[in-house]
DNA sequence: ATAAGACTGAGAACCGTTGTCAACTTGGTC
DNA sequence: GACCAAGTTGACAACGGTTCTCAGTCTTAT
């Protein structure tokens, strides 16, 4: 049986908080900030939990880590990430949904599955960028 | 200045002979097999430089290891990998390629990058999966 | 042949993530 | 409200892929 606890809900309700896609480890230092601690291998669990339970999306970041977002849509979708601040735009694929089960189709692959994200610079930091590409960080 | 040595030739022979993609370990073991034995840290480093000089692909599995694939056409293009052999389809993706800038634009995006690779059953692991599904391992 | 310095490899270090397990909660029951 | 079975937590260890370190080795220009 499925319990309500304390933690869970201090992961749950900072996650529908923030905006952005963010680590484990990020959500973890936030919740220790807000006073609201919660020891790292529950935020993990609970961050999988919530995934397998299609109620929050998971990224996988360029260097490998994982990201999460609490996302508007439930149904499918993908996102255009800004790489320098982090911002999150839903958008659907129904152009490439198409695309990809017609592809596998042509090659005779069955139960096709995809990988699809975007990564750019959101017009506030494009705008950056433009006055001094230097100052425009690349973390994610 | 960059040097021709023993370990960076089996390195780049043996994966030019593999036609799926690879990991690093992968590759470290089917030298040693073939008693061309590197360092598993040589095997990394000039992986890497491949990679970054453009000459193989890298892919990143859903478990987040990395792959890597010496593909026939030096062109930006995707792939698609079959999860239970690894058999691997380049494919050209003009079509995701100008959905992915129109959407970048439309929400005032600059430089757009993207990853979109599919995976799937390749016709013979489709019919393994068809006549018995648990034998199909979906390790990829 | 020689020397400068690029390269190698064994092992340590790193880092995100998962496993362990005793102590602690939660929620149904009486 | 008290009780208890079992789900949950968290400090810490362990894991696995990848990168770093550095002394010894090998390439290559001269």
């Amino acid at each position: 049986m499925q319990r309500m606890t304390r933690q869970r809900l201090a992961v749950s309700e900072t996650l529908a908080e923030i905006p952005e896609f963010v680590s484990a480890q990020q959500l973890h230092d936030e919740l220790t900030a807000r006073g609201d601690a919660v020891g790292l291998a529950t935020v993990y669990r609970t961050l999988q939990a919530l995934a397998s339970a299609g109620e929050v999306d998971v990224l996988r970041l360029s260097d490998g880590e994982l990201a999460y977002r609490r996302c508007a849509r439930r149904e499918h979708h993908h996102h255009l990430v800004c790489r320098a601040c982090g911002t999150t735009v839903e958008i659907d694929g129904l152009t490439v949904e198409a695309w990809a089960s017609l592809v596998g189709d042509s090659h005779g692959f069955t139960r096709i599955e995809h990988t699809v994200e975007l990564f750019g610079l959101c017009p506030e930091c494009s705008a950056e960028d433009a006055a001094d590409p230097e100052t425009v960080g690349e973390a994610r």
